[in-house]
DNA sequence: CAATATACATCGCCTGTCAAGGTATATTTT
DNA sequence: AAAATATACCTTGACAGGCGATGTATATTG
């Protein structure tokens, strides 16, 4: 069974971030990660990933950059921002106390 | 810090089944109660609480009745359907898969 | 007697998701 | 060589849930 994008929908950002944190990528590589990561569970439709990015840099928690690639598609790498660590640390935070109340109501 | 309505989001129909588990109960009730369980960090908002009952309903989730209120204003009482307990079954089977999911992509 | 609390309800806006559509390049299959 | 698939980007418009604002009515409290 996959996650319905109601339950997802306010962690996109964080889940994108907490991807940047390891390393710069690019939209179709954190795609790919993100199912892979949770067995196909997860999937962050590519518009979704897209209008989340645009949020993020418009936020100042991304940056992006197109890599040089000689053969294939281009790619537009995104890389977090200081800002966007901070961002980050807020949202897990926001995280761990939602977990809490609702494991709490849900009980 | 009060949890975003986008992270609850999702989750609303499922906590309104929970409490519904416990006993018939009303509108003005079960948001006092929400937020109490949670010691005001999760509100659901008057609106969004009725416009979910409107979709529990719907779904034949849960049933509603008015009390025999003799004395203060009327009250709206619903009630928890077996549907509706089944369906809570599966929300918190999603739940525990979800918190799973997010977990790893936060990590 | 004004303010606050209890209790229900609706309207219309806002925001995030996503189906559908589009562009371009590289590889694999038929 | 042509078709299909994979990689990679992007936009538009519709949809659904949340909620601010607003309205109704009754009871209590200062």
């Amino acid at each position: 069974m996959s996650i319905t994008s109601d339950i997802l929908r306010g962690h996109t950002e964080a889940i994108i971030l907490s991807h940047l944190l390891e390393t710069d990528s690019y939209g179709y590589q954190i795609n790919k990660d993100i199912m892979k990561k949770t067995d196909n569970r997860c999937e962050l439709k590519e518009a979704t990933l897209y209008s989340a990015f645009r949020r993020l840099e418009q936020a100042g928690y991304i940056r992006t950059y197109w890599g040089d690639e000689t053969v294939g598609a281009r790619r537009r790498y995104y890389s977090i921002t200081e800002e966007g660590r901070r961002a980050y640390q807020v949202y897990r935070q926001e995280w761990e106390e939602a977990k809490a109340a609702i494991d709490q109501l849900l009980k």
